[in-house]
DNA sequence: AGGCCGGCTTGACCCAGATCAAAATGCGGG
DNA sequence: CCCGCATTTTGATCTGGGTCAAGCCGGCCT
């Protein structure tokens, strides 16, 4: 093969995982050495995508697992009729497309909602290396699983909290993942909409508007337009904690 | 070790996936011979619960995941002021546990509605043998991804539906399970309370009940207390792929 | 610099489903 | 077979959040 060769180089040194920021909290997490390079290898292609753009739609074929090296997307999963529900944002670090190896489908539309790169993750080359690499396959089923832990939670958000309730736990679940990637917990950028905001919590965008303006009168939070930022932590806190609400 | 081998002969026979009617349902789906001994091998206990017994509780340290042979089981979120949310049921060839294995602690109760035997299947030996054999690997990433999947369909429910819509989306579901195992899929019988449907679909006991009785009135459904029959499917099939309802 | 357009806020009103209440039914245990 | 309790049904009323509507704001394009 007469390819280019150093281009390939530079290609490949972009997309390592090994020199990559975010290897403790993604899918490489807790290796290094042989086993990092040979993960490192298995990444061939990464994905620059522009605000809007899908990384996949519902109903394509499954051919590979993406990993968010930089940006935010939203997936949201589509019923016949039109209606869509956001079923998550994702940041940096967080791996997706896990719903779609159980029929080899996407079943959500995934889509960047500011300019975002992805690391393109074979599936069968995942499946191949985690048998050799027993400590992959622990982490690639943890990160599995706490995909379904977290969707447990948002049934919980979804099936028995009241509005401010959710929008506190959004908010609360935000802040955290915003600091467990080095960034303020109290002071951050909303890179979605109200409208998906409400989408993915079950309310009116409506609702979501005046529970923010609620929330900011009790001085707990200020809003202007998306930048946000939380006074009073643990005042939200209690509100999740509390039973004042629908049994 | 004097150990009454006969007996444990017995256990294993009794307990063996070769011979158990489940198998292209459950975990070893598709293996044969070697393999599905090797899987065999892999289960030591079975476990046999009463109506009311608790598998496992939230918190507690993941030491296997579950597979159901008979009976039918509910898995319940608890918020820490004790409001609970039913987040699946489960039946025959169902593998549970899975929400465990990224903290390993589990996130749920899971209780038997009623008489029910489950497979205890060792974490550790599955992540070992599914190194060995591929298809094995495959399919319990598959049904760790259609656990996933089901959730962003509940999601989309309790997100974005209707009363009416997600009684019907909850039988006609059931209903396709049941025919899954060769059950009948226009008759069966709801194993668990109104209040338990209720909390599942994100709805009060009342609801359920009224909407029950509600799709009576339109000739669809009988009801009577747990005995269900379906009279209409497709014009339950039609309600849900309707978009007569909040946008 | 101005205008347009998508997103956001706020108000007024409404309704699906929650809540409260009471009666009916079914079922397990003695 | 009967008692007592849990579950279910049904009715009446209430309310959180949806719906509709109007106006505002800010960023982007020409």
């Amino acid at each position: 093969m007469a390819s280019p060769l150093r281009i390939i180089e530079i290609e490949k040194l972009k997309t390592a995982c090994s020199t990559c920021s975010l290897h403790e909290l993604c899918l490489p997490a807790g290796l290094s050495g042989r086993d990092l390079e040979s993960v490192d290898r298995m990444i061939e292609h990464r994905r620059s995508l522009k605000r809007g753009d899908f990384l996949f739609r519902s109903g394509a074929e499954l051919h590979a697992l993406y990993a968010i090296r930089s940006g935010f997307m939203k997936s949201c999963v589509l019923h016949e009729d039109g209606r869509e529900q956001v079923a998550g944002f994702h940041m940096t670090g967080d791996l997706m497309g896990m719903d779609a190896i159980g029929t080899n489908q996407h079943l959500c539309d995934v889509m960047a909602l500011e300019d975002s790169e992805v690391c393109e993750i074979p599936l069968i080359d995942l499946e191949t290396l985690s048998r050799e690499i027993p400590s992959l396959q622990q982490h690639f089923h943890r990160i599995m699983s706490r995909e379904i832990a977290r969707d447990y939670g948002v049934m919980l958000l979804l099936g028995s909290m009241r509005a401010e309730e959710r929008l506190a736990v959004f908010l609360l679940n935000l802040s955290q993942r915003f600091a467990a990637r080095g960034y303020s917990p109290e002071e951050f950028h909303l890179r979605m909409t109200r409208e998906e905001i409400g989408s993915y919590l079950g309310l009116k965008l409506e609702t979501v508007s005046r529970t923010l303006s609620h929330l900011q009168a009790q001085g707990w939070i200020t809003v202007q337009n998306k930048h946000l930022r939380i006074l009073k932590i643990d005042s939200l806190r209690k509100l999740v904690g509390q039973h004042n609400c629908r049994t």
